[in-house]
DNA sequence: GGAACGACTTAAAACGATTCAATGACGAGT
DNA sequence: ACTCGTCATTGAATCGTTTTAAGTCGTTCC
C-alpha cells in the first residue's frame, strides 16, 4: 500500500532528489558511482515513476491518441500496430480509441486526449471535427488524419489513393479479357467507396467495348454481397467480372456464385476481385484477388509526421498518399499462384 | 499556445480556485449563481482540466488498463466494448493494449499501467504474470483476469465454461440424431480448445453408440479447417457431424464440404457446429450453428468486480464463470429459422 | 598561495488541481 | 443584543517529479 517516491529513493541512497531524477533522465550528468548507488536503491525499494507528476511538470504526456472508425476492421488494427511500432522507438505509447463511426464517441475521445495533454492525435474521422482539432492544435496537440484527408487541407493526412486502387482493379480485369464488369458496393456516401467506383469508371472509359454496371449496396457486408451475388447468378445474361468494394462484399458474392447447383465457375465464367486484402481473402474457397493497402505503413507514416509536427508546430500540413497494390490470386486468374 | 488553469478561471470569475474546483467536482456545495458564473468563465476561456495534476493529487488515474491477446479477434473487441460501457458510467476510460500473445509486450503494458497509476487492470494473460500482478496489487492497483483463471486463484477472474460449451455443442448434435462425430481443432495446448474437447468427450460418454474422433490442428484458422474438411469429404465412410473448436475452423470445414463437385449436403449429410458465434457465422453460405459467449457481459462483469476491489482491496478473489449459449442455425438443423 | 575552473550535487521553485480547516456572512432563537 | 448554526467561500498545503541556479569540493594554473 505504501507508495515509494523519489524522496524515499534519495534518502535510501543518501543523495538528494535532484540526483535521483538525474540518474533517470540525464545519467551522463551523474558520477558513475552515484548512478549505481541510486539504481540499487530504486531496485531495493521497487520504485516506479509516477507518470502524472512527470507529465504535470513536463506539460504533456508520453501517449499518442489514436481514434479509429472500427477496431474490428483488420485494416485499422494494422494501422494501429504500425503506429505503435514507430511510437515505441520514441518511448511513446498509443491509446487506442474506437469511435464505432459515432461522431459523439469520437468527440469524447478527443476530450479525453485533451485532458491528458496527449503528445498528439491520429484520427480517422467520421464527423466534422476540424474546429475541434484546431482547438487541440492551439493547445499544442497536433493531429494527423488517417485514411481521409481534411476538407480544407489544414491538417496533415496519410491516405491511400482509392481512385487509383479502383482503376487498378478494373484494369486488371480488362487485361484478363473481361468486358462486362459489375461494381458491387455502397453506400456511395462512404468516401472510400465513391473513390473506388470513380477509379473503376476511369479505367472503363479508356477501353472501348467495356461496360460497367453498378449494384449499390447499403452496407459493406458479407450478407449484402451475397444478395448481390445471388441476383447475378440468377441472370441469363451474366457479366464476366465483378469488382467488389471490399473483401467482405467479395466473399459474399463468391459464396453466392459458388453455391451448390449453380453452374458458375470462378474465375472461368466470372472473375472476381475485392479490396483491402484482409486475411480472409487468401483463405476463401477460391483465393481472392484483391487490392492491398499498406495499413502498417500508413500508421507508421502518420506517427512520423506527427512527431515532426511536435517538433515544428508551424510546419505546413503534409499530405502523404500511398499507392495501393494489386494482389492477383485465383479468383481472377486460373493460373495464378496464390500468394498469402 | 496558452494554457488555461483553474487559477485563470478563478480570476476571470472573481472567485477562488477552491470554488472553481468545487464547481467541477462537488457542484452541490456551491451556490447556483456562483456555479453559473464559474461555468461561464470556463466556457469563455476554453478551460480544459489537466488530468495529470488531478491524478497527482488523487493518487491514481481515471483509466483502466485492458490487455488482450489479440485485438483482431472479435471476441476481445466485444469484451473491450462491454468493459468500456461499464467504465463510462464511472467516468473511467479504457486503455486498450494488445499483447499479440507476446509475454514481453504484456509486461510492457503492465509497466505502463503501473507508471500511470491506473485505476485497475483487466488482463487476458499469456505469460506467467502472477508475481507482476501481485506487485501491482501491493501498489493499490487491482487486477481481474479475463477468459482465463489464475493458476492459484489468488486473483479474481471472469471466464466462460468451455467444458460446458463443448458438451452443449455435442449434446445438440446427438439430439439431432447424429452418432459419428468428429472434433476438429487444436493445438490442445490452448486451454480453451482442450476444455471444449473435454466437454465433447463428456457428452459422448453419456450416450451409447456415439463415437468421437479427434482431428488435431496446429492452428485455429480457416485454412486449417479447410484441410480437415477436405480430408473428411474425401472419405468413403463419412461422419455425420463435425464440431469445430471455433468458427474460423468451422468456416473452413464448411467451404471444403460445400465445394463444387462434392455431393455432401450440410446439414443433411453432415451437421456442423462451430464456437464463438462470430459475425461471420450467420453470414456463411449455410448459416452456422455455434456456441455463443457473452463477450460483452464478460467485459462488463470484469469491470464490475474491478470496481469492487478498488473499494475493498482486501476482498477475497471472486471467480465468475459464465455459461455459453447454443445458437441453432441451419448447419445443424435444416428447419432452423436462422437467427442473426 | 590564491584564483579560476570543472565536475558533481543540492535545495528550492515550479507544474495545476484538490481538499480541508478556517473564515465570513446572515438569520433564527433566546 | 448576543450567540449559535448553517451555508458559501477562501487560502494554504499537498501530491511527486523535473529543472535551474546556487552551492561544494578538489584540482590546476599562474
Amino acid at each position: 500500500m505504501s507508495t515509494v517516491s523519489v524522496k524515499d529513493v534519495a534518502q535510501h541512497a543518501g543523495v538528494s532528489v535532484g540526483t535521483v531524477s538525474n540518474v533517470m533522465n540525464h545519467p551522463a550528468k551523474v558520477a558513475p558511482a552515484t548512478v549505481k548507488k541510486v539504481q540499487r536503491a530504486i531496485e531495493a525499494l521497487g520504485f516506479v515513476r509516477n507518470d502524472a507528476a512527470r507529465q504535470l511538470r513536463d506539460g504533456h504526456s508520453k501517449t499518442v491518441g489514436l481514434v479509429v472508425l472500427d477496431v474490428r476492421n483488420p485494416f485499422f488494427t494494422d494501422v494501429a500496430r504500425g503506429a505503435e511500432t514507430r511510437a515505441g522507438k520514441e518511448g511513446l505509447s498509443i491509446i487506442l480509441g474506437n469511435s464505432d463511426e459515432d461522431p459523439s464517441r469520437e468527440l469524447a475521445y478527443l476530450d479525453l486526449f485533451e485532458q491528458q495533454r496527449s503528445h498528439g492525435v491520429l484520427i480517422s474521422p467520421i464527423g466534422e471535427i476540424t474546429p475541434r482539432l484546431t482547438a487541440l492544435r492551439d493547445r499544442g496537440i497536433p493531429a494527423v488524419l488517417v485514411d481521409r484527408a481534411s476538407p480544407d487541407r489544414s491538417f496533415s493526412s496519410v491516405t491511400v489513393d482509392d481512385v487509383a486502387g479502383g482503376r487498378m482493379a478494373v484494369e486488371h480485369l480488362i487485361a484478363e479479357g473481361r468486358t462486362r464488369i459489375v461494381f458491387v458496393g455502397g453506400p456511395l456516401s462512404i468516401h472510400q467507396v465513391a473513390d473506388r467506383l470513380e477509379g473503376a469508371r476511369l479505367a472503363v472509359r479508356e477501353h472501348d467495348g467495356v461496360t460497367l454496371e453498378v449494384i449499390d449496396l447499403d452496407s459493406l457486408s458479407v450478407i449484402a454481397g451475397r444478395k448481390a451475388g445471388a441476383s447475378i447468378a440468377a441472370r441469363t445474361e451474366r457479366p464476366d467480372a465483378v469488382f467488389a468494394a471490399n473483401d467482405l462484399v467479395a466473399m459474399g458474392v463468391l459464396q453466392a456464385l459458388m453455391l451448390q447447383g449453380s453452374d458458375v465457375r470462378v474465375p472461368e465464367d466470372i472473375a472476381l476481385i475485392g479490396y483491402d486484402d484482409i486475411d480472409f481473402a487468401s483463405a476463401a474457397v477460391v483465393p481472392l484477388s484483391s487490392i492491398r493497402q499498406p495499413a502498417g505503413m500508413i500508421g507508421h507514416t502518420a506517427l512520423e509526421i506527427l512527431l515532426e509536427e511536435v517538433e515544428a508546430p508551424d510546419m505546413a500540413a503534409r499530405h502523404v498518399v500511398f499507392q495501393p497494390e494489386l494482389v492477383v490470386r485465383r479468383s481472377t486468374s486460373a493460373s495464378a499462384i496464390d500468394s498469402m
